[in-house]
Parts: C-alpha cells; sequence; structure tokens
DNA sequence: CCATCCTTGTCAACCGGTTGCCAAAAATTG
DNA sequence: CAATTTTTGGCAACCGGTTGACAAGGATGG
C-alpha cells in the first residue's frame, strides 16, 4: 500500500526553497543513482533499454525519493496523456451510467484516466466541449454523440474516436444489435396472444430511435402483427405520461417504448387511469436501465448491455492507441429481452 | 460555432514536415505578428500587461491560426491544469449520479473539466486513485471517500481538497444536514399514529450512516417513539429484501432506511410477503435517487441535495484555488422530507 | 592481439508555454 | 525641454521529461 505519511524526509529532493513538498524529478534521482538524468528516463520507460544493474540502482533511487513522473512533462514532448476522455449526451440520463462506469472501471483497469464531459444534448455544447478534451487526451469515446457525421470524422482525423451507440462510416463504432433483443420482444408479445402492436418513439436527432423502429417494424411484420409508430415529446417518464392517450386511442395491446424512461412514464399514466399491466396492456421498455425493476410490475425491457458498451470502446480505443487496426465493421454486442412482469398474457 | 473543417490552410502552422495537423504555438503567432513570443504569452493570459494595439495584433493573428494553447505545455511551469477530480465509492450507486453531475455542470461553466475515478468502496484503490490523480489535477473532490481521516488530511496538504459526505477536521466538507429532513420525516410519522420505529443502518464504514441513526434517534426521542436499530448486510436493493424478516419481527410500524436501495428493496419483500405500504407499514427512504418514485407506490424519502452537494463542493474549490478562504465549518446543505405513497396512517 | 560489432550511457536539443529581469519607449512632471 | 517615472516588449532561463546521435566500453571473432 502506498505510504502517504513518509515525504522521505531523509533525502529530501529539495528544490523549493521554502518547505514545500514537490516531487522527486528525473534530475534527483539521476544525482541520487549517480547516472545521467535521460539514463533514468530509459530506465524508467524504455525496458531493455539500459543494464539490469544500473536499472536496479535507478529503481532503487527512484523507490526512495519516492518519484511520480510528472504527467505534463511527459506529455509535452510525446503527447501521450494517458487519459481518456467521454462525452455523453445527458448524465442525468441513466442510460450513460453503465457507459460512464464500463468505461471507467476498463480504463482505470490499463492505467487510463477518464475525463468525462456532457454535450447537455446540444450539438455545438457537445463539438465544443470535443474541440476542448480532444487536445488534452489520447482518445475520445462519444457515446449518442449529437452532433452530425462530419463534425465526428474530423475530430476522428485528429486522434483516435470511438463512437456508441451510432454507425458511423469510417469511425470505429460500437452499437448494440437491437435485431435479437426486438424479435424476443415480439415473439413472446405474439405468443402471448398480442395482435396490436404500437412503438413509442425519442428523440427525432436520435439515431437509434429509427433503429429500433426498424427493427420493430420488421419483426412485426414477421410475426404478423400490425405496428403503429408513434412520437414522443421527451424520452422521459414524464414524455411516457404524456403519450398514453395516444396509446390507449391507437388500440394496441402491447407497446414497445424507444426506453425505458418512456415505458415506465407511460406505464404510470395507464395505471393511473386504471389499466391493468399486463392483464389488459403490456409493456416493453428498452435498455433495462437503473431502476427498471424497481416499479409494480417490474419493466419487462430489451437490455442494452451498455456497461459492455463502454468497454468495448475503450478496449478498442487503447488498441488504436496501441498500433493495431479498429475493426472495420462497427462492433455489435447483442441485445436481450428481459422478461419481468409488464409483460404478458392479453386477459381481456 | 467553432469550424472544424478548415485547418487554416493558407497561412498554415506546418512544423513537422508530413502532412500532420498540428496546432499553431505562441511561436508561430509571434512570427506572424512581429513580436516576441513572451508577449504573445502574455498578451493571452496576463490582462493588461499588453499594450491595446499589439494586444489586438496578437490576438487577430491567433484567431488566424486557429491557436490552441497546449494544456500540458502551460501545466508544466505553473502547475495549473484547469482541471478537477472527482473521486466517487462506487460509480453504479445512484447517490452519486447527481453529485457528478453538479459537479461536472459547476465545473464546467467556470471552464474546468472533470477527471473522474472510482474506488469500488476499496480504501487502498481509494488512496492509489487519489494519488493518481491528485498530480494532474488542481483540485480533488471526495465523494463519501471510505480512506481515513488521516490519508485525506495527507492529500489536502498537497492540493486544495473537498469532502463531501463527511466531516473532517481541518478538511473543507460539505456534508447534508440531515436533522431537518429527519424531523420531518420522524413527525410526519408520529403525527399518523406511528409509534415503533425501526432505522435499518448502512454499511460500518460509512460515516453518513452513523450520523443518521443518531438523528432519527434524537428526533424519535423528541416525538416520543421509540426507536430500533437494525443492521443491513450492504446498502442495496438486495441488502433491503434481506433485512425484511428482522423488520417485521422487530414489530415497527415504520422504517427509516439508510438509503433508498434499502428501502426499495425492503418494500419489494415486504409486499410480495403480502404487506401493504403503507397501511401496515410506513418506508421511508433516504437521499431521493433516481428511480425512488417508480415504486408503487412511489417511496416518501428524506431527499439530500447531492446534485448540489457537487455544485458547493466545485464551488468552494475553485474559490480556494482562486486564493479565498476555505469555510472554516463544514457546509452543511439542507435535507427535506418528499412525501410520497409509501408513508402514511396506520390503517390496522 | 587487433579489428569489428554490439551494448550502454552521455550529450544536447526539443516539446510549448511562463516569468523575472532589464532596457527601450512613452508618458508625466518640473 | 530635460529629468523622471511608468509602460511595454525582449531576452533567456526554466518547468521535467524524451529521444536521436554519438562515443566509450565490452564481447566476439579471425
Amino acid at each position: 500500500m502506498t505510504d502517504l505519511t513518509s515525504p522521505g524526509a531523509a533525502t529530501a529532493p529539495t528544490k523549493r526553497g521554502r518547505g514545500e513538498k514537490s516531487s522527486a524529478t528525473i534530475y534527483d534521482i539521476a544525482k541520487l543513482a549517480g547516472v545521467n538524468p535521460s539514463t533514468v528516463s530509459r530506465a524508467l520507460s524504455k525496458p531493455g533499454r539500459v543494464s539490469a544493474k544500473t536499472q536496479k540502482i535507478i529503481e532503487d533511487a527512484a523507490e526512495q525519493l519516492n518519484y511520480q513522473v510528472n504527467p505534463f512533462a511527459r506529455a509535452l514532448p510525446t503527447g501521450r496523456t494517458q487519459t481518456i476522455g467521454l462525452i455523453v449526451a445527458d448524465i442525468t440520463n441513466p442510460t450513460f451510467f453503465d457507459i460512464i462506469r464500463g468505461a471507467e472501471t476498463t480504463g482505470s483497469a490499463r492505467d487510463y484516466t477518464l475525463v468525462l464531459a456532457e454535450s447537455a444534448e446540444s450539438p455545438e455544447t457537445e463539438v465544443t466541449a470535443a474541440r476542448r478534451l480532444l487536445s488534452t487526451v489520447d482518445g475520445l469515446i462519444l457515446a449518442s454523440p449529437r452532433m452530425d457525421d462530419d463534425h465526428i470524422r474530423a475530430l476522428s482525423a485528429d486522434k483516435p474516436v470511438v463512437v456508441i451507440n451510432r454507425e458511423i462510416e469510417g469511425v470505429p463504432c460500437v452499437v448494440p444489435d437491437v435485431n435479437k433483443g426486438i424479435s424476443e420482444a415480439v415473439r413472446s408479445l405474439a405468443a402471448n396472444g398480442h395482435q396490436k402492436l404500437a412503438y413509442v418513439a425519442g428523440p427525432a436527432q436520435s439515431w437509434m430511435t429509427g433503429r429500433r423502429w426498424e427493427g420493430v417494424k420488421a419483426a412485426a411484420e414477421w410475426s404478423k402483427l400490425s405496428a403503429a409508430r408513434l412520437e414522443s415529446s421527451k424520452p422521459t417518464v414524464d414524455g411516457g405520461r404524456q403519450v398514453a392517450r395516444e396509446v390507449l386511442e391507437s388500440g394496441a395491446t402491447a407497446v414497445i417504448t424507444y426506453n425505458d424512461l418512456l415505458a415506465i412514464g407511460l406505464m404510470q399514466e395507464l395505471q393511473a387511469g386504471g389499466m391493468r399491466v399486463p392483464d389488459q396492456i403490456s409493456i416493453v421498455g428498452f435498455d433495462d436501465i437503473f431502476g427498471a425493476d424497481f416499479t409494480t410490475p417490474a419493466l419487462t425491457t430489451v437490455r442494452s448491455p451498455l456497461g459492455e458498451c463502454g468497454t468495448r470502446a475503450v478496449t478498442i480505443l487503447l488498441d488504436v492507441l496501441q498500433g493495431h487496426d479498429a475493426p472495420e465493421e462497427a462492433v455489435s454486442v447483442e441485445t436481450e429481452l428481459v422478461v419481468r412482469g409488464s409483460s404478458g398474457r392479453l386477459l381481456t
């Protein structure tokens, strides 16, 4: 365990005259070990470039001085910062929590630090934030970016960029393959006697909302169900409540929503209006966010492995940084239906 | 809007021979403006040190070259990075989501970038992460830290540190004042005819769990209720389910839990066992996390303004960085009872 | 035993800013 | 108009590493 209490009082680095504790530099080590600073640099970062003997001496000295590289001094000539940036559209949206966590954990395991920024759903803010981050990180991950393809390609030309939840020609992407999960959902609904399906769409600028609708449409066709597309005002609990009336009017007995928040809001509003879920209407959400199982009944949902998306994105990014090639095709991660209580047999 | 497409082809900075786009330096600007690099540096960072005329010339040149400072080059001599670190105990714990968001938003507004790390509830990991971050950020925020006071003080001696959700002598802290919220909760329960109260505690190493218990005990005494303390295995939904039996056996008709997750798990388990909430038992959570209103009935809870904690912590940190003094006392933010459906009159 | 090659450490330049010190230029004052 | 003070810009050192070029030292081979 790192010992924080001993500032190495014996052979203090002593740089600033005052009592300030400043960390040791490679020059301090060099002096202590009796070699040239550049040798220290090599010993510490170029394995094999220095004889085992000197290596040992230098490492001991470094240890004794409690040396830590100054990341900025290193970054200046090399450009490498051991840092990756992550930009999410909305920090409050739980969809991103898992992505953040996956990215942080994976990065951390490979000694990279995560730098986080939010675009607040604004394409302009996103571009600005991306530009700002790009200069200080080794690579960038964009989760559900709102800016247009060209901007992303421009960033990508500068430094490695990986995109989550969207496919962009020429940029490595990690995208949940919605088809599997959706067909499971639709098949399950069909098996339970449903015939009229509704899809509640998300925001127009989200690439995913269209993708999911296509999946639903195709699966419904295959299972010989009818499918109607309804629009929501915003992809939140509130938005879900607001679309409830439309859902009822559509006559659908099963609803798949763009995301879980919509599903939860919709369910709350329908239940408040006296509808029984799932007896009278089945509701299936999307993503399996935190809290999806807090509802009564618990929400059936198509799980997107968001955490894995974060993990994969970081992995790809770090691989690219190490000189590997990025996957040509978008990397797809599997989705699956999680059956809970909000969907089931129709009991009219 | 930032124009990403024009790399300034006309007067390209031209540094690396190859087609690589490297951004312009102050030397490029100096040449273009016909002044010394140091003058450029001053014009760009020391307002007033340079005559208005030269200032203008330099700014124009910078604009034309699409100049951006190199943060590392600046950080090297100054130590300033325009960056703050945030360490949370558990990224998956929704309690921290709001803190993260508050911190990111506030920092961003004052042109600071947020660097995020997780300790995975381990004191050792936390110390390591803190050490690693500390060297690259201007200041550090520790949310519900798990390491001991001395380690925190050691960090604090190095660079400004602000702690959230814990009080430590000599370190600026932001702590929700639980008393107001708790007394509201207990008074409300007493008014609803409850007499036996139980408190479900959280993890022992959490400073907050004790604090909350004391609040509950004091408020119960004041309102002439009995209060029993029960232990949970872990502060999660699962932990809540596991403690349900004990709660029943305690004979309490009202429960206050260390956090919302426990409350939600507890409620699910009790309901699964046939108990009616709130008719037979009232449940009050803590924090008002995302999803607390997804349950049926929606959870009554003592809201901790976590987002505000993040905001306040960043504000204090940046103030300190600007030379202001840190508040002597721990800054306390108000908690309040949010009455929803899970608490109410006892109907036996 | 000397020529040759490989290993290993040193020198010095460089990354891109910041800043103390000084002198030239401008402004103020008598 | 000269003397003095205040601005303003330039010089050069420095932050703490990295790295190409090179030479000294050691091992190997003929």
